[in-house]
DNA sequence: ACCTGAACACCGTTCAAGT
DNA sequence: ACCTGAACACCGTTCAAGT
């Protein structure tokens, strides 16, 4: 047995390790859980280490974010263009809703545009080689971007919520709890919307209306199918 | 001239007026200044008596969203399915963007099931109408949400940011900064990125593709357009 | 440079008390 | 029932100090 916590031995401490121990205490106890005396515990220090490698709060957060998104796969893999934009979109929104606790810091804070840079670049030229225009390149890349959030936003907030039921059971039992006067369709459906509008199968449906959409938009729009320059 | 600050002259606060008040500071001073103590205060009240009105913190946060969630127009315009769909749509983006501090809320605090139930009544009756199957109806709805959860989610956080520069400002100059012989796309499509991918065209973009990709399903798929009893 | 201790100005919330 | 005052157990962060 050992002393319950020693101090850190000098220079244990790093930038990485923090991320690390920062992404772990997020995913395994929520995000009210890391606070920097907490964090500051949990690796054997005192708070104010921190601040060494972090100036404040708010910075560390921005790096937790950025630490994540760098784990997406950077590219695509094979098949048309709708099929390499389709595994992209799963891969943003897996990496997602593998961690709960971090789907709050993209909704929160502000990307400056470089963090996924990799995937963003490899996202768009799928795009122009496809055949899109720049401005509709821009915009289909965010519309995918857009639903991968929101999409991965709702399925946390599912799964979320404390013992005994997740947040999912609660919803199914307020849905079937609505008057069915005022509200026929909504009872009509309220096993579809919590049973089958859920997870990677939810998240493709709607994936794969945008894409249909997208290949309309090429196939009707001339303009778009010029020949370009890469 | 009146002393600074009366107490509250007994029975001026309600549920209404503390949820009201809420929504003015969180619009005005943003989610960080939205504490018990300085919400009671800007009440002319001291801390606990919003407690006699609230259990906690968190279930004033869950009514706060409600609360806007509750001014959602309950009936879609007119047109076919598409139009009405992209009507309700731009209505929930239009909402969601009006209350920039409340996205983290949306994003962040569970749905129960019941706090929008007039919106979503009529938005899978108008897609059970058009000749959706149940299960289908109840995708598409979700997918349609999803989408303008995440679009004004990002458009938020775009329009963010401290003085001088809004986060849009700074993540301008983040891609334009890029390495361009690692990012050439990102860097031929910077300029796009920041101004076309922008507010509601942006949003109607990714609405009209999603609403495109939902038609040529109606179509293709016989099982979705049975007769049904509505 | 890296880390600590003590202190400051905050939080949400409990509890007992006043009307 | 509605509201207050004092207190408790937290926060993030400053500042001066140790190595």
């Amino acid at each position: 047995m050992e002393h319950h916590r020693r101090r850190a031995p000098r220079n244990s401490l790093s930038r990485e390790g923090i991320l690390a121990r920062a992404v772990a205490v997020l995913d395994e106890r929520g995000p009210a859980a890391l606070t920097m005396r907490g964090l500051a515990e949990s690796l054997g220090a005192r708070p104010m280490a921190l601040y060494t490698y972090f100036a404040s709060k708010d910075e560390l957060l921005d790096a937790v974010r950025d630490h994540v998104l760098a784990d997406l796969a950077p590219e695509p893999g094979e098949g048309d263009w709708a099929e390499r934009l389709r595994g992209v979109g799963l891969d943003l929104y897996r990496l997602l809703v593998s961690h709960p606790a971090l789907i709050h810091l993209f909704a929160t804070r502000p990307l400056a545009g470089h963090e996924a840079a990799d995937a963003t670049e490899a996202h768009l030229r799928v795009l122009r080689e496809a055949g899109f225009d720049r401005a509709t390149a821009a915009r289909a890349h965010l519309a995918l971007l857009h639903h991968a959030l929101g999409a991965a936003t709702w399925e946390v907030q599912l799964n979320a919520g404390r013992e005994p039921e997740p947040t999912r059971g609660r919803r199914r039992l307020a849905l079937e709890s609505m008057p069915a006067e005022r509200y026929p369709t909504l009872r009509d459906l309220a096993g579809e919307l919590v049973t089958d509008t859920v997870g990677e199968q939810q998240f493709a449906f709607g994936l794969d209306a945008i894409l249909t959409g997208l290949r309309a938009r090429l196939d009707a729009d001339g303009s778009a199918s010029f020949h370009h320059d890469l």
